[in-house]
DNA sequence: TCTTGCTATCGCTAACAACG
DNA sequence: CGTTGTTAGCGATAGCAAGA
């Protein structure tokens, strides 16, 4: 690595509790030795990847953008289709760390319509090189970046589940169901819209 | 033996093409 | 038009294989 490059991750984008976490990382050369560990942060337990992020923070530019439920199902209303939210969320990430760090290549993974985000990109005038690969976690910047979105989702999924006292797993399994069946018996069906992405079909079978 | 790590499977999302 | 199947990404989980 000659120069240094920002990557883009997200998560939480197919977990019915919690919120959408974005979150896009600077590395440069100058990074890579306090880096030591760093990599798909789906290939980390959980415990490891909190640590990591720490020292990712410690040493990288970045931004982490929570989007929690209720401003998710918000967002989500207004823009109707979830690849244009993510590209919205990633090119508010990007232009953040680019404030903190200029430089000319962004990483991405692969998602849907990566001419959507290029295009935002390139609305803000700035000179700017679009990688959107497939596996790209394999990059240590995307990588870095999965970490402090998985950190960061994990965190505030147990903050919710601290504040309403109800274990909120993750994912959208049965499990998911049954914990959203006994959230809506305590607090009732609007305030779903706090813990929850709505447009999942989870919705259905938690009211159903 | 016990602990890793990889792979297959499943459920969820969305986009797109083919079809009735 | 709407439905259905395919492709593709994400997360969770189980089971098997390889290494300490």
């Amino acid at each position: 690595m000659r120069e240094g490059h920002i990557g883009v991750d997200e998560s939480g984008k197919g977990d019915f509790f919690g919120p959408l976490v974005v979150a896009a990382c600077y590395v440069g050369p100058e990074h890579l030795a306090e880096l030591d560990g760093v990599r798909d942060s789906k290939k980390l337990a959980d415990g490891v990847a909190k640590k990591l992020a720490a020292t990712i923070k410690r040493t990288c530019p970045h931004k982490v953008l929570t989007i929690l439920p209720h401003k998710y199902n918000d967002l989500y209303r207004q823009i109707g289709n979830l690849n244009r939210l993510l590209a919205w969320g990633h090119a508010r990430a990007i232009e953040e760390v680019l404030e903190l760090q200029p430089c000319s290549q962004v990483i991405s993974d692969q998602f849907a319509d990566p001419e959507v985000l290029k295009r935002r990109l390139f609305e803000k005038g700035k000179r700017i090189e679009l990688i959107s690969m497939v596996r790209g976690e394999q990059d240590i910047a995307v990588a870095a970046a999965s970490i402090l979105a998985r950190a960061e989702f994990l965190w505030r999924l147990e903050a919710l589940s601290k504040e309403f006292g109800v274990d909120l797993p993750k994912g959208a399994s049965p499990a998911v169901v049954a914990a959203g069946k006994r959230f809506v018996e305590r607090y009732g069906r609007e305030a779903l819209d706090k813990v929850a992405k709505l447009h999942f079909k989870t919705t259905h079978n938690v009211l159903g």
